[in-house]
RNA sequence: GUCCUGGUAGCUCAGCUGGAUAGAGCAACGGCCUUCUAAGCCGUCGGUCGGGGGUUCGAAUCUCUCCCAGGACACCA
């Protein structure tokens, strides 16, 4: 039974003029004092109606009737607050018990098909800090977006075609004559990291001097090859799996990027201008045209980013996420042009910017790069804090704020990461459970023991856990899951403070022994699509 | 200069499709372990929601404007 509905078909019918359904507003109040569910409906129609909204109020609530309501109350300025029967939120304990790891699912969705893309860091390097956020918050998306209702593709993105792939092969091979002791050099936009370094390392104590004569590409394939299992390995740390990896150089090989190239000069979206080859992208969403094409005839990195949206969008997906950082903000809109141009709705494609994570040092920004070698990698603060830690503290916050990331404060483990907090009420639940003989859970069990404020406060919130989960989902805001562990696991400690589970009683023991399978399921489920795992033993 | 994202308690952040008395954690202070895990619970302290105007019965939330912080404005990727 779902609350809501019912309550809005009840003021539907109770209404004098016809109103949608969606247009009626029923929320949960701040104060448990203004019922467990309110509505606003009453001011809305003031003006229409041309009554004073108490009076609005008022008739609504003579007319509804309904065997799920104990009380209704009218507050100025005209709120209308429902007081419900607590059956539901009893009976609800048994649908979770039934539902076990599918509780909270939901086909919001409708199965359509979901292309979230993330993280797509280059493989001249391995995984640093400033990639993990991007990488946490694609892979919860992509859980939510499956649980509710979606078919989500995890993609990844090789970039293994550029300038990058070329100077970071020609750093290999530089550092591996240093390593022959030959003369050698190091550019300016080489590659100074120690994986680098690393590399070259193994290269030369696999084949000694014999490599020198090998061409640039021959390093560039050991690079990629090395780079991307590091880059699989680390993501793997954190949890993180694709279901496609994309190659650029395949793209190209195929020959999507001509192809799509043709279309757009066909179409005449294209012109010449100082040797280059211009892509009218003012034509639609963006502030200025854009080189596709530069002067000495090699493509800009946007022509084969187009034809990798083409693909995209070719192999079927109704709707494409991109998750990119701050700093590709202005990548919106020429993007989105070209999709239109290819005849594509360009509102098929959604653009996550996640703002930047700054590593923080002794109080001053320690700056992160994979060029320069400057590098706090994720591998080194899954070591020192663990996964869960890591996945946590980059899902709590909106990716709307930008984040310091304090690294002397992360290594001290310290217990300010509220992963501990839920993480614990998990715990707690199973030791009790161990603690008392296993029996088989009646099925839609009537419940009569279980009256407390505490108790009931646990119970709403676990039976909200759907709705809470779909607004995730909608808004694309993996945070309001973090949000609501934390909370559960809150009224959780609160309740098992107030109550004994084990007592000599046993009517009372089992109902609790339910109530908290109930939270233990639901702490699970949530925490699952955060990537977090519960825990039994601290 | 233009565009984007922030500015909410001492610190870190929720709340933002307008709602009733603005919430957590940390920090500070005071209680609670002979009883299922005290990594916990209960309480106290702490706020002109960056400033100012506007819309509204009602604004942290919408709008305008100014200020501050970060980011983006390449024939780099």
């Amino acid at each position: 039974m779902d609350i809501k509905k019912v309550l809005k078909e009840q003021i539907q019918k109770a209404l004098e003029i016809t109103i949608d359904q969606n247009d009626i507003n029923i929320e949960i109040p701040q104060i448990k004092s203004h019922g467990d569910y309110s509505t606003n409906i009453a001011m809305q129609l003031a003006k229409k109606l041309k009554q004073s909204p108490m009076e609005i109020a008022n008739k609504i609530k003579d007319k509804i009737n309904d065997t799920n309501i104990s009380k209704i109350e009218v507050l100025p300025p005209g709120f209308i607050n429902f007081f419900l029967k607590k059956d539901y939120l009893l009976d609800n304990i048994n649908k979770v018990l039934e539902q076990q790891e599918n509780y909270g699912r939901s086909n919001l969705g409708q199965k359509e098909k979901i292309n979230v893309e993330f993280v797509s860091v280059n493989p001249t390097g391995i995984i640093h800090l400033g990639h993990a956020r991007g990488a946490c918050y694609g892979d919860c998306l992509s859980r939510i977006l499956e649980f509710t209702g979606y078919l989500p593709t995890k993609e990844y993105y090789i970039n293994d075609a550029g300038v990058q792939m070329d100077n970071m092969a020609k750093s290999i091979k530089e550092r591996y004559k240093q390593l022959c002791n030959m003369p050698y050099q190091m550019e300016e936009n080489y590659y100074y990291g120690q994986e680098i370094i690393d590399l070259a390392k193994i290269i030369y104590n696999e084949n000694n001097q014999t490599y020198q004569e090998k061409p640039i590409s021959y390093f560039k394939q050991l690079g990629l090859n090395y780079f991307l299992d590091k880059i699989k390995e680390d993501l793997a740390l954190a949890n993180v799996y694709f279901d496609v990896y994309t190659s650029e150089q395949k793209i190209k090989d195929r020959g999507l990027v001509e192809e799509c190239l043709e279309k757009l000069k066909n179409k005449g979206y294209t012109y010449e201008k100082d040797g280059a080859l211009w892509l009218k992208t003012t034509l639609f969403s963006d502030d200025k045209d854009r080189v596709i094409i530069k002067n000495d005839k090699t493509y800009t990195y946007f022509l084969p980013d187009i034809a990798y949206h083409y693909d995209k969008i070719s192999r079927g997906y109704d709707k494409l996420i991109d998750c990119l950082g701050a700093d590709h903000y202005g990548y919106i809109n020429r993007l989105k042009s070209s999709i239109a141009m290819l005849d594509n709705d360009p509102d098929k494609l959604d653009v996550k910017i996640i703002q930047m994570v700054r590593a923080m040092k002794d109080n001053k920004e320690y700056k992160i790069s994979k060029r320069t070698g400057n590098t706090i990698t994720m591998k080194d603060i899954i070591n020192e804090v663990g996964k869960d830690a890591l996945r946590y503290f980059f899902i709590a916050k909106s990716i709307d704020t930008q984040i310091d990331f304090d690294i002397d404060l992360a290594i001290s483990k310290d217990n300010n990461n509220p992963i501990y907090y839920i993480q614990y009420a998990h715990a707690r639940i199973c030791s009790i459970l161990n603690n008392y003989q296993d029996f088989e859970i009646p099925k839609n069990y009537k419940f009569e023991t279980i009256n407390s404020v505490e108790a009931y406060n646990v119970l709403e919130k676990i039976y909200n856990f759907k709705e809470t989960i779909e607004t995730a989902s909608i808004k694309k805001q993996p945070h309001l899951i973090a949000n609501y562990v934390y909370d559960l696991a809150t009224l959780f400690h609160a309740f098992y403070a107030k109550e004994k589970i084990i007592t000599s009683d046993e009517k009372y023991t089992k109902e609790r022994i339910m109530l908290i399978k109930s939270v233990k399921i639901t702490l699970a489920n949530a925490l699952k699509l955060i990537g977090v795992d519960p825990i039994e033993k601290m």
